[in-house]
DNA sequence: GTCTATACAGGGATAGAC
DNA sequence: GTCTATCCCTGTATAGAC
């Protein structure tokens, strides 16, 4: 997080105009990049949308690519609240996937670029944050398989491991897919997937590709 | 392609030149980029590389942007012709799954930096080339499910496009967490994807030639 | 605390000399 | 075919205004 902040932020006070600055960024810097991409969303380009100089911006984030990290944090945080929220912590994948894939125009492509940033040598920032993330998101699947294979809606003869690495897998690359051609239709795919691993649970025939 | 090469390359003659300086702007490159990562991979670094000046890679190359493709390019012409040569268009995917990671370091980098400006707007260039490229992999892997069904190893209540899509985001999906973090074994969850799309048999046999 | 102005090193693209 | 010079852009860094 940022030292600049106080641990419980306010509305008013001291930091209270510190505080809605640095949200104010963080939200200009998404509409941006959903415009002009990752290259065009320079911090000029985002401190002139704000009407502030890009220097600025510095005093919130210490370099683009935290300013970046930061929005997938955010958004990572808002996304888990409201499966918390929906108690949308269980198997249901697919209906999940909403969710999980940002409503916010931009995020899934920002995540991408960002994930291809943590794959080169050097963003060891981006790296250890991506690194985190997929660990977390194997462990719940583990759990919600876990949950599963007790039920008797998963066979015990299968590795939870191998099986939540290809569920990530699976709704990461089809997001992909889906970015590049919307005609892809990814929950149809996702479906398919759980029907597979529990097939004993509601069996979906047929998908189709709208 | 490229309108300064001829048809038919040749080792020798008045484009030969001209012929090997573009492959080694191209091998370069690609050295270049397992160092040093997409962003620092410049024209200058790469011409730096070569003892030639940044503005003499455009006579080969429109933009970097079209280097970098003409890359992932010829790594997908080499696979596809060792796929060919070994047999390998079948749903062995776990097996042909070494060769479309490519085992040039770095080329599945790329690949991803590539997907990533793709998704975004813009980069009209590099969105058709994976759109097509997507298409073409979910293509063949409809044509090896076809066979696969017909050979009753595959449930016909399955719609094979939506299988498809599944297919090649897992490999694509397992890449990534591969790459961030090498102790995911993307080898044993494809392996578990065949199993549960193709429960009845082993299918790592014969070569169907398309 | 917040921000502007400014400087720096480096980027891709380009024009024209040879 | 390759060069140099140049353009306008970038992220980063610092000094100082208020």
């Amino acid at each position: 997080m940022d030292d600049h902040n106080p641990a419980e932020p306010s509305t008013r006070g001291r930091y209270a105009k510190g505080i809605r600055r640095r949200q104010q960024i963080l939200d200009r810097a998404i509409e941006v990049f959903a415009e002009v991409g990752f290259e065009g969303t320079s911090l000029r380009a985002i401190g002139e949308a704000i009407g502030v100089s890009h220097a600025a911006l510095r005093r919130y984030f210490d370099s683009r690519e935290e300013l970046f990290l930061e929005i997938l944090r955010e958004k990572d945080l808002q996304a888990l609240q409201r499966a918390r929220d929906l108690h949308q912590e269980e198997l249901g994948l697919a209906d999940g996937l909403d969710d999980f894939a940002s409503h916010v125009p931009g995020v899934m492509a920002l995540r991408h670029s960002m994930v291809a940033r943590a794959l080169e040598p050097g963003n060891e920032r981006s790296r250890d944050f991506f690194i985190a993330r997929y660990d977390s998101f194997r462990d719940e699947a583990i759990t919600s398989l876990t949950l599963a294979r007790n039920a008797g809606t998963v066979s015990s003869q299968l590795s939870l491991p191998v099986m939540a690495a290809l569920v990530v897998a699976a709704v990461d690359g089809l997001s992909t897919q889906w970015l590049l051609d919307n005609s892809v239709d990814m929950h149809a795919s996702i479906e398919l997937l759980e029907s597979l691993i529990a097939p004993t649970a509601e069996i979906h025939t047929e998908g189709k590709t709208k």
